[in-house]
DNA sequence: ACTTATGTGTGATATTTCGCACACTTTATA
DNA sequence: TATAAAGTGTGCGAAATATCACACATAAGT
Protein backbone atom coordinates (compact mmCIF):
# COMPACT_ATOMS: atom_id res chain seq x y z
CA UNK A 1 0.00 0.00 0.00
CA UNK A 2 1.12 3.45 -0.92
CA UNK A 3 1.75 5.33 2.50
CA UNK A 4 -0.41 8.52 2.13
CA UNK A 5 0.96 11.77 3.53
CA UNK A 6 -1.37 13.61 5.51
CA UNK A 7 0.51 17.17 5.32
CA UNK A 8 -0.01 16.84 1.33
CA UNK A 9 -3.32 15.94 1.11
CA UNK A 10 -6.02 18.21 -1.07
CA UNK A 11 -8.62 16.60 0.91
CA UNK A 12 -8.20 17.53 4.24
CA UNK A 13 -10.97 18.55 6.52
CA UNK A 14 -11.27 21.98 7.78
CA UNK A 15 -10.42 21.00 11.42
CA UNK A 16 -7.15 19.28 10.36
CA UNK A 17 -6.33 22.25 8.20
CA UNK A 18 -5.96 24.15 11.78
CA UNK A 19 -3.40 21.88 12.85
CA UNK A 20 0.13 22.76 12.95
CA UNK A 21 3.20 20.59 11.39
CA UNK A 22 3.86 18.81 14.43
CA UNK A 23 0.38 17.61 15.13
CA UNK A 24 -0.02 16.76 10.98
CA UNK A 25 2.93 14.74 11.72
CA UNK A 26 1.60 13.30 14.63
CA UNK A 27 -1.58 12.45 12.55
CA UNK A 28 0.08 11.11 9.43
CA UNK A 29 1.82 8.26 12.19
CA UNK A 30 -1.58 7.44 13.34
CA UNK A 31 -3.75 7.29 10.55
CA UNK A 32 -4.48 4.84 7.63
CA UNK A 33 -6.37 5.28 4.26
CA UNK A 34 -8.74 2.86 2.41
CA UNK A 35 -11.02 2.58 0.10
CA UNK A 36 -14.55 0.92 0.08
CA UNK A 37 -16.70 -0.30 -3.09
CA UNK A 38 -20.54 0.39 -3.14
CA UNK A 39 -22.04 -1.88 -1.19
CA UNK A 40 -19.08 -2.32 1.11
CA UNK A 41 -19.51 -2.00 5.26
CA UNK A 42 -16.98 0.87 6.55
CA UNK A 43 -17.83 0.48 10.34
CA UNK A 44 -20.24 -1.91 11.80
CA UNK A 45 -22.98 -1.38 14.20
CA UNK A 46 -21.81 -2.96 17.70
CA UNK A 47 -18.07 -3.11 16.81
CA UNK A 48 -15.69 -1.59 18.94
CA UNK A 49 -14.53 1.60 17.91
CA UNK A 50 -11.00 3.22 18.63
CA UNK A 51 -10.75 4.96 15.32
CA UNK A 52 -12.45 8.17 14.01
CA UNK A 53 -13.82 7.75 10.94
CA UNK A 54 -12.89 10.56 8.17
CA UNK A 55 -14.78 10.16 4.51
CA UNK A 56 -12.10 11.84 2.00
CA UNK A 57 -14.49 11.45 -0.58
CA UNK A 58 -17.80 9.14 -1.82
CA UNK A 59 -20.82 8.89 -0.58
CA UNK A 60 -22.19 6.19 2.92
CA UNK A 61 -25.54 5.75 4.20
CA UNK A 62 -25.65 5.69 8.13
CA UNK A 63 -28.22 2.97 9.15
CA UNK A 64 -29.20 1.00 12.28
CA UNK A 65 -31.04 -2.03 12.97
CA UNK A 66 -34.13 -1.63 14.53
CA UNK A 67 -36.53 -3.35 16.47
CA UNK A 68 -38.40 -4.38 13.37
CA UNK A 69 -36.90 -3.07 10.19
CA UNK A 70 -33.66 -1.63 9.02
CA UNK A 71 -33.50 2.49 9.19
CA UNK A 72 -31.27 4.65 7.47
CA UNK A 73 -30.52 7.78 9.59
CA UNK A 74 -29.08 9.44 7.00
CA UNK A 75 -27.19 10.00 4.01
CA UNK A 76 -23.80 11.85 4.06
CA UNK A 77 -21.48 13.08 1.21
CA UNK A 78 -17.35 13.38 1.77
CA UNK A 79 -16.20 15.51 3.58
CA UNK A 80 -17.06 14.32 6.96
CA UNK A 81 -16.30 12.63 10.26
CA UNK A 82 -17.95 9.39 11.47
CA UNK A 83 -17.71 8.44 14.01
CA UNK A 84 -17.30 11.21 16.41
CA UNK A 85 -20.50 10.63 18.63
CA UNK A 86 -19.67 6.51 18.97
CA UNK A 87 -16.42 7.43 19.91
CA UNK A 88 -16.52 9.84 22.69
CA UNK A 89 -20.34 8.62 23.58
CA UNK A 90 -18.77 5.18 24.76
CA UNK A 91 -16.80 3.96 22.53
CA UNK A 92 -19.13 1.34 20.48
CA UNK A 93 -20.06 2.04 17.22
CA UNK A 94 -24.29 2.89 17.26
CA UNK A 95 -25.03 2.54 13.89
CA UNK A 96 -23.54 0.63 10.78
CA UNK A 97 -22.01 2.51 7.51
CA UNK A 98 -22.02 1.56 4.25
CA UNK A 99 -20.38 2.69 0.93
CA UNK A 100 -23.24 4.02 -1.63
CA UNK A 101 -20.65 4.72 -4.29
CA UNK A 102 -16.80 4.48 -4.25
CA UNK A 103 -15.73 5.98 -0.92
CA UNK A 104 -12.23 6.57 0.69
CA UNK A 105 -11.81 6.83 4.25
CA UNK A 106 -9.01 7.37 6.55
CA UNK A 107 -9.36 5.97 10.29
CA UNK A 108 -7.75 7.86 12.77
CA UNK A 109 -6.48 6.94 16.09
CA UNK A 110 -9.24 8.75 18.89
CA UNK A 111 -6.27 9.31 21.33
CA UNK A 112 -4.70 11.06 18.59
CA UNK A 113 -7.70 13.10 17.72
CA UNK A 114 -8.25 13.56 21.30
CA UNK A 115 -4.93 15.02 21.78
CA UNK A 116 -6.03 17.37 19.27
CA UNK A 117 -8.85 18.26 21.09
CA UNK A 118 -7.04 19.39 24.02
CA UNK A 119 -4.10 20.76 22.71
CA UNK A 120 -5.86 22.87 19.82
CA UNK A 121 -8.47 24.91 20.12
CA UNK A 122 -9.27 26.02 16.57
CA UNK A 123 -9.08 22.28 15.84
CA UNK A 124 -11.72 21.55 18.95
CA UNK A 125 -13.89 24.18 17.72
CA UNK A 126 -14.29 23.04 14.57
CA UNK A 127 -14.93 19.53 15.70
CA UNK A 128 -17.89 21.08 18.32
CA UNK A 129 -18.87 23.80 14.70
CA UNK A 130 -19.32 20.34 12.63
CA UNK A 131 -21.35 18.18 15.74
CA UNK A 132 -23.56 21.24 16.27
CA UNK A 133 -24.35 21.48 12.57
CA UNK A 134 -24.92 17.37 12.33
CA UNK A 135 -27.58 17.98 15.29
CA UNK A 136 -28.75 20.49 13.32
CA UNK A 137 -29.71 18.50 10.23
CA UNK A 138 -30.69 15.56 12.61
CA UNK A 139 -33.49 17.79 13.85
CA UNK A 140 -34.80 18.74 10.62
CA UNK A 141 -35.15 14.52 9.78
CA UNK A 142 -37.10 13.94 12.32
CA UNK A 143 -39.24 16.94 11.57
CA UNK A 144 -39.86 15.75 8.43
CA UNK A 145 -40.34 12.03 8.92
CA UNK A 146 -42.58 12.31 12.17
CA UNK A 147 -44.95 14.79 10.46
CA UNK A 148 -45.57 14.16 6.98
CA UNK A 149 -47.45 11.16 5.13
CA UNK A 150 -45.54 8.83 2.74
CA UNK A 151 -45.93 11.12 -0.27
CA UNK A 152 -44.70 14.02 1.07
CA UNK A 153 -41.08 11.91 2.66
CA UNK A 154 -40.65 10.64 -0.72
CA UNK A 155 -41.16 14.32 -2.09
CA UNK A 156 -38.24 15.24 0.31
CA UNK A 157 -36.00 12.29 -0.02
CA UNK A 158 -36.11 13.29 -3.71
CA UNK A 159 -35.36 16.75 -3.39
CA UNK A 160 -32.49 15.95 -0.77
CA UNK A 161 -31.20 14.03 -3.54
CA UNK A 162 -31.12 16.89 -5.98
CA UNK A 163 -30.12 20.08 -3.64
CA UNK A 164 -27.75 18.33 -1.17
CA UNK A 165 -26.10 15.13 -2.48
CA UNK A 166 -26.15 16.04 -6.66
CA UNK A 167 -26.30 19.58 -6.96
CA UNK A 168 -28.95 18.31 -10.01
CA UNK A 169 -32.31 18.13 -10.86
CA UNK A 170 -31.06 15.04 -12.64
CA UNK A 171 -29.05 11.96 -11.57
CA UNK A 172 -29.40 8.70 -10.64
CA UNK A 173 -30.30 7.82 -7.11
CA UNK A 174 -27.89 5.83 -4.96
CA UNK A 175 -30.05 3.70 -3.26
CA UNK A 176 -32.86 0.75 -4.29
CA UNK A 177 -36.33 1.05 -3.81
CA UNK A 178 -35.71 -0.92 -0.34
CA UNK A 179 -33.04 1.76 1.08
CA UNK A 180 -35.42 4.39 0.02
CA UNK A 181 -38.12 3.27 2.08
CA UNK A 182 -35.46 2.54 4.76
CA UNK A 183 -34.70 6.10 4.28
CA UNK A 184 -37.88 7.14 4.82
CA UNK A 185 -39.42 4.99 6.90
CA UNK A 186 -42.31 3.40 4.97
CA UNK A 187 -42.79 0.15 3.24
CA UNK A 188 -40.88 -0.48 -0.63
CA UNK A 189 -44.36 -1.13 -2.17
CA UNK A 190 -45.46 2.56 -0.69
CA UNK A 191 -42.10 4.35 -2.05
CA UNK A 192 -42.79 2.25 -5.35
CA UNK A 193 -45.96 2.97 -5.64
CA UNK A 194 -45.29 6.71 -5.02
CA UNK A 195 -42.75 7.29 -7.54
CA UNK A 196 -44.63 5.80 -10.13
CA UNK A 197 -47.42 8.21 -9.30
CA UNK A 198 -44.81 10.89 -9.55
CA UNK A 199 -43.88 9.87 -12.75
CA UNK A 200 -47.06 9.28 -14.10
CA UNK A 201 -48.41 12.76 -12.95
CA UNK A 202 -45.14 14.40 -14.83
CA UNK A 203 -43.17 15.37 -11.35
CA UNK A 204 -40.90 14.07 -12.88
CA UNK A 205 -38.80 11.46 -15.48
CA UNK A 206 -37.77 8.12 -14.18
CA UNK A 207 -35.75 5.19 -15.68
CA UNK A 208 -35.25 2.81 -13.23
CA UNK A 209 -32.53 4.65 -11.19
CA UNK A 210 -31.83 7.70 -13.19
CA UNK A 211 -34.49 10.34 -12.45
CA UNK A 212 -34.97 14.04 -13.79
CA UNK A 213 -37.20 16.14 -12.08
CA UNK A 214 -40.13 17.53 -14.35
CA UNK A 215 -41.98 20.24 -11.93
CA UNK A 216 -40.05 21.24 -9.19
CA UNK A 217 -42.70 23.52 -7.53
CA UNK A 218 -44.97 21.19 -7.39
CA UNK A 219 -42.47 18.49 -5.67
CA UNK A 220 -41.88 21.31 -3.44
CA UNK A 221 -45.34 22.11 -2.78
CA UNK A 222 -45.68 18.38 -1.87
CA UNK A 223 -42.65 18.49 0.25
CA UNK A 224 -44.01 21.42 2.18
CA UNK A 225 -47.97 20.16 2.47
CA UNK A 226 -46.32 16.37 4.39
CA UNK B 1 -31.48 40.22 41.49
CA UNK B 2 -29.24 39.21 44.40
CA UNK B 3 -25.64 38.56 42.23
CA UNK B 4 -25.10 34.71 41.72
CA UNK B 5 -21.35 33.44 42.70
CA UNK B 6 -20.62 30.63 40.05
CA UNK B 7 -17.39 29.38 41.69
CA UNK B 8 -19.73 28.92 44.76
CA UNK B 9 -22.34 27.32 42.36
CA UNK B 10 -22.84 23.65 43.33
CA UNK B 11 -24.84 22.68 40.27
CA UNK B 12 -21.66 23.48 37.74
CA UNK B 13 -21.96 21.61 34.87
CA UNK B 14 -19.74 18.63 34.53
CA UNK B 15 -17.56 20.92 31.87
CA UNK B 16 -17.56 23.95 34.06
CA UNK B 17 -15.85 22.03 36.87
CA UNK B 18 -13.00 21.72 34.51
CA UNK B 19 -12.33 25.61 34.27
CA UNK B 20 -9.63 27.37 36.44
CA UNK B 21 -10.34 30.02 39.29
CA UNK B 22 -9.63 33.14 36.31
CA UNK B 23 -11.97 31.37 34.22
CA UNK B 24 -14.83 31.23 36.54
CA UNK B 25 -14.32 34.40 36.85
CA UNK B 26 -14.54 35.29 33.83
CA UNK B 27 -17.68 33.12 33.60
CA UNK B 28 -19.16 34.99 36.28
CA UNK B 29 -19.13 38.31 35.20
CA UNK B 30 -20.57 36.78 31.95
CA UNK B 31 -23.50 35.07 32.77
CA UNK B 32 -26.52 35.54 34.17
CA UNK B 33 -29.18 33.65 36.01
CA UNK B 34 -32.88 33.68 35.59
CA UNK B 35 -36.17 31.73 37.26
CA UNK B 36 -38.77 30.30 34.72
CA UNK B 37 -42.49 28.84 36.00
CA UNK B 38 -44.15 25.63 34.18
CA UNK B 39 -45.04 26.97 31.12
CA UNK B 40 -42.67 29.88 30.43
CA UNK B 41 -40.82 30.47 27.01
CA UNK B 42 -37.07 30.14 27.65
CA UNK B 43 -36.06 30.34 24.63
CA UNK B 44 -37.59 31.23 20.89
CA UNK B 45 -37.80 29.66 17.95
CA UNK B 46 -36.22 31.79 15.03
CA UNK B 47 -34.64 34.71 17.11
CA UNK B 48 -31.37 35.53 17.38
CA UNK B 49 -28.99 33.76 20.07
CA UNK B 50 -26.15 35.39 21.87
CA UNK B 51 -25.98 32.95 24.34
CA UNK B 52 -25.44 29.41 25.37
CA UNK B 53 -28.17 28.15 27.76
CA UNK B 54 -27.49 26.07 30.79
CA UNK B 55 -30.47 24.31 32.91
CA UNK B 56 -28.91 24.52 36.14
CA UNK B 57 -32.00 22.84 37.51
CA UNK B 58 -36.18 21.87 35.98
CA UNK B 59 -37.11 20.58 32.76
CA UNK B 60 -37.76 21.67 29.66
CA UNK B 61 -39.37 20.66 26.47
CA UNK B 62 -37.06 21.19 22.94
CA UNK B 63 -40.12 21.76 20.38
CA UNK B 64 -40.33 23.40 17.14
CA UNK B 65 -42.92 24.31 14.63
CA UNK B 66 -43.48 21.75 11.87
CA UNK B 67 -45.31 22.24 8.51
CA UNK B 68 -48.18 20.61 10.30
CA UNK B 69 -48.31 20.29 13.78
CA UNK B 70 -46.10 21.40 17.40
CA UNK B 71 -43.28 18.71 16.87
CA UNK B 72 -41.24 17.66 20.67
CA UNK B 73 -37.87 17.29 19.92
CA UNK B 74 -37.27 15.70 23.15
CA UNK B 75 -37.55 16.71 26.87
CA UNK B 76 -34.31 17.40 28.79
CA UNK B 77 -33.77 17.34 32.52
CA UNK B 78 -30.95 19.15 34.52
CA UNK B 79 -27.96 19.54 33.92
CA UNK B 80 -27.70 20.27 30.82
CA UNK B 81 -26.82 22.71 28.02
CA UNK B 82 -29.01 23.98 25.44
CA UNK B 83 -28.21 25.86 22.80
CA UNK B 84 -25.00 24.88 22.13
CA UNK B 85 -26.25 23.19 18.04
CA UNK B 86 -27.81 26.88 17.64
CA UNK B 87 -25.16 29.03 18.43
CA UNK B 88 -22.41 27.27 16.87
CA UNK B 89 -24.33 26.57 13.83
CA UNK B 90 -25.50 29.75 12.57
CA UNK B 91 -26.75 32.54 15.67
CA UNK B 92 -30.34 31.72 15.44
CA UNK B 93 -32.19 29.53 17.31
CA UNK B 94 -33.68 26.50 15.58
CA UNK B 95 -35.75 25.59 18.53
CA UNK B 96 -38.26 26.77 21.27
CA UNK B 97 -37.09 25.72 25.11
CA UNK B 98 -40.45 25.94 27.26
CA UNK B 99 -40.17 25.30 31.18
CA UNK B 100 -42.25 22.13 32.45
CA UNK B 101 -41.67 22.80 35.95
CA UNK B 102 -40.00 25.51 37.67
CA UNK B 103 -36.56 25.67 35.89
CA UNK B 104 -33.71 27.88 36.30
CA UNK B 105 -31.01 28.41 33.73
CA UNK B 106 -27.76 30.81 32.99
CA UNK B 107 -27.12 32.33 30.25
CA UNK B 108 -23.97 32.41 29.27
CA UNK B 109 -22.53 34.63 26.65
CA UNK B 110 -21.03 32.76 23.74
CA UNK B 111 -17.75 34.46 23.11
CA UNK B 112 -16.96 33.57 26.58
CA UNK B 113 -17.55 30.20 26.25
CA UNK B 114 -15.80 29.75 22.68
CA UNK B 115 -13.02 30.91 24.79
CA UNK B 116 -13.23 28.53 26.77
CA UNK B 117 -13.20 26.15 24.34
CA UNK B 118 -10.14 27.44 22.70
CA UNK B 119 -8.10 27.45 25.65
CA UNK B 120 -9.17 24.89 27.90
CA UNK B 121 -8.96 21.41 26.25
CA UNK B 122 -10.66 19.33 29.07
CA UNK B 123 -13.93 21.84 28.58
CA UNK B 124 -13.75 21.98 25.24
CA UNK B 125 -13.77 18.03 25.61
CA UNK B 126 -16.52 17.68 27.99
CA UNK B 127 -18.93 19.93 25.41
CA UNK B 128 -17.65 17.51 22.84
CA UNK B 129 -18.66 14.85 25.04
CA UNK B 130 -22.48 16.32 25.57
CA UNK B 131 -22.71 16.71 22.41
CA UNK B 132 -21.60 13.54 20.93
CA UNK B 133 -24.41 11.73 24.08
CA UNK B 134 -27.21 13.93 22.52
CA UNK B 135 -26.91 12.74 18.55
CA UNK B 136 -26.48 9.11 20.13
CA UNK B 137 -29.95 9.88 21.93
CA UNK B 138 -31.68 11.87 19.00
CA UNK B 139 -31.05 8.30 17.02
CA UNK B 140 -31.94 6.38 19.36
CA UNK B 141 -35.21 8.91 19.51
CA UNK B 142 -35.72 8.98 15.81
CA UNK B 143 -35.53 5.27 15.77
CA UNK B 144 -38.35 4.58 17.73
CA UNK B 145 -40.92 7.23 16.71
CA UNK B 146 -39.90 6.05 12.76
CA UNK B 147 -41.14 2.40 13.35
CA UNK B 148 -43.54 2.00 15.62
CA UNK B 149 -46.83 2.09 15.65
CA UNK B 150 -48.92 4.26 18.07
CA UNK B 151 -49.45 2.01 21.23
CA UNK B 152 -45.47 1.26 21.22
CA UNK B 153 -44.55 4.94 21.49
CA UNK B 154 -47.00 5.96 23.32
CA UNK B 155 -45.33 2.89 25.38
CA UNK B 156 -41.50 4.22 24.85
CA UNK B 157 -42.76 7.76 26.18
CA UNK B 158 -44.21 6.13 29.58
CA UNK B 159 -40.79 4.51 30.17
CA UNK B 160 -39.23 7.45 28.95
CA UNK B 161 -40.49 9.28 32.19
CA UNK B 162 -40.01 6.69 34.52
CA UNK B 163 -36.74 5.91 34.02
CA UNK B 164 -35.04 8.63 31.92
CA UNK B 165 -37.27 11.65 34.12
CA UNK B 166 -38.09 10.40 37.12
CA UNK B 167 -36.29 7.42 38.00
CA UNK B 168 -39.53 5.71 39.73
CA UNK B 169 -42.71 4.03 38.24
CA UNK B 170 -45.25 6.23 39.98
CA UNK B 171 -44.99 10.00 38.69
CA UNK B 172 -47.11 12.67 36.94
CA UNK B 173 -46.51 13.51 33.88
CA UNK B 174 -45.59 16.89 33.16
CA UNK B 175 -47.13 17.37 29.84
CA UNK B 176 -50.62 17.63 28.76
CA UNK B 177 -52.09 14.73 26.35
CA UNK B 178 -51.50 16.96 23.55
CA UNK B 179 -47.90 17.36 24.37
CA UNK B 180 -47.58 13.93 24.88
CA UNK B 181 -49.01 13.19 21.38
CA UNK B 182 -46.28 16.11 19.98
CA UNK B 183 -43.65 14.22 21.73
CA UNK B 184 -44.84 10.94 19.80
CA UNK B 185 -45.59 12.47 16.58
CA UNK B 186 -49.57 11.08 16.76
CA UNK B 187 -52.40 13.14 16.97
CA UNK B 188 -54.23 13.78 20.51
CA UNK B 189 -57.26 11.25 19.86
CA UNK B 190 -55.01 8.19 19.68
CA UNK B 191 -52.74 9.48 22.77
CA UNK B 192 -55.70 9.67 24.93
CA UNK B 193 -57.35 6.06 23.75
CA UNK B 194 -54.03 4.40 24.01
CA UNK B 195 -54.04 5.79 27.80
CA UNK B 196 -57.53 4.71 28.87
CA UNK B 197 -55.99 1.19 26.99
CA UNK B 198 -53.68 0.68 28.77
CA UNK B 199 -55.48 1.74 31.82
CA UNK B 200 -58.47 -0.94 31.23
CA UNK B 201 -55.84 -3.64 30.61
CA UNK B 202 -54.37 -2.73 33.57
CA UNK B 203 -50.71 -2.12 32.47
CA UNK B 204 -50.66 1.18 34.38
CA UNK B 205 -53.02 3.09 36.95
CA UNK B 206 -53.87 6.97 36.10
CA UNK B 207 -55.62 9.50 37.42
CA UNK B 208 -55.90 12.78 35.08
CA UNK B 209 -51.60 12.96 34.97
CA UNK B 210 -50.74 10.93 37.78
CA UNK B 211 -49.40 7.63 36.09
CA UNK B 212 -48.09 4.22 38.44
CA UNK B 213 -46.66 1.68 35.84
CA UNK B 214 -48.47 -1.68 37.21
CA UNK B 215 -47.29 -4.00 34.66
CA UNK B 216 -43.83 -3.15 33.19
CA UNK B 217 -42.71 -6.33 31.64
CA UNK B 218 -45.78 -5.91 29.27
CA UNK B 219 -45.13 -2.08 28.44
CA UNK B 220 -41.46 -2.98 27.77
CA UNK B 221 -42.89 -5.67 25.15
CA UNK B 222 -45.26 -3.32 23.24
CA UNK B 223 -42.56 -1.01 23.59
CA UNK B 224 -40.27 -3.29 21.96
CA UNK B 225 -42.50 -4.73 19.40
CA UNK B 226 -43.80 -1.74 18.48
C1' DA C 1 -70.86 32.71 40.54
C1' DC C 2 -70.71 33.34 35.86
C1' DT C 3 -68.45 33.09 31.44
C1' DT C 4 -64.82 31.80 28.56
C1' DA C 5 -61.06 29.23 27.35
C1' DT C 6 -58.55 25.04 27.55
C1' DG C 7 -58.12 20.31 28.20
C1' DT C 8 -60.09 15.65 27.87
C1' DG C 9 -62.64 11.13 26.54
C1' DT C 10 -65.08 8.49 23.06
C1' DG C 11 -67.92 7.16 19.16
C1' DA C 12 -68.54 6.92 13.97
C1' DT C 13 -66.44 7.42 9.63
C1' DA C 14 -62.89 8.29 6.10
C1' DT C 15 -58.18 7.87 4.75
C1' DT C 16 -53.85 6.12 4.69
C1' DT C 17 -50.78 2.59 4.93
C1' DC C 18 -49.39 -2.00 5.35
C1' DG C 19 -48.94 -6.83 4.24
C1' DC C 20 -49.44 -10.48 1.16
C1' DA C 21 -49.55 -12.44 -3.40
C1' DC C 22 -47.58 -12.86 -7.64
C1' DA C 23 -45.53 -11.70 -12.13
C1' DC C 24 -41.72 -9.87 -14.15
C1' DT C 25 -37.32 -7.99 -14.44
C1' DT C 26 -32.29 -7.54 -13.86
C1' DT C 27 -28.14 -9.07 -11.87
C1' DA C 28 -24.95 -12.56 -9.90
C1' DT C 29 -23.07 -17.26 -9.85
C1' DA C 30 -22.00 -21.95 -10.99
C1' DT D 1 -26.16 -20.98 -20.60
C1' DA D 2 -28.73 -22.37 -16.96
C1' DT D 3 -30.03 -21.35 -12.51
C1' DA D 4 -30.39 -18.83 -8.59
C1' DA D 5 -30.93 -14.61 -6.19
C1' DA D 6 -32.10 -10.03 -5.71
C1' DG D 7 -34.81 -6.21 -6.93
C1' DT D 8 -39.16 -4.23 -8.76
C1' DG D 9 -44.30 -2.97 -10.00
C1' DT D 10 -49.14 -3.63 -8.90
C1' DG D 11 -53.70 -5.36 -7.26
C1' DC D 12 -56.48 -6.24 -3.24
C1' DG D 13 -58.21 -6.78 1.46
C1' DA D 14 -57.01 -5.85 6.29
C1' DA D 15 -55.31 -3.01 9.81
C1' DA D 16 -53.98 1.23 11.76
C1' DT D 17 -54.70 5.95 12.13
C1' DA D 18 -56.54 10.40 11.44
C1' DT D 19 -60.45 13.33 11.27
C1' DC D 20 -64.80 15.07 12.69
C1' DA D 21 -68.24 15.63 16.11
C1' DC D 22 -69.68 16.39 20.49
C1' DA D 23 -70.18 15.87 25.63
C1' DC D 24 -68.03 16.82 29.63
C1' DA D 25 -64.65 18.34 32.69
C1' DT D 26 -61.44 21.59 34.75
C1' DA D 27 -59.10 25.93 35.15
C1' DA D 28 -58.83 31.10 34.57
C1' DG D 29 -60.59 35.68 34.35
C1' DT D 30 -64.18 39.03 35.37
Amino acid sequence: MERIICKFCNLKSVAAQKLNDDEIGELNSNCSEARFKTGDIIIKQNALSTNVVYIKSGLVKIHVKGPIRERIMRITKAPAYLCLPSTFGDKINHFTATALEETTVCFIDVNVFKQFIYENGDFAFQIILDLSKGELQNYQNCLNNAQKQNIGRIADAILFFANEIFDSNSFTLPVSRQELADLTGITRESASRILTDFNNEKILEMDSRKITIVNEKLLRQISEKG
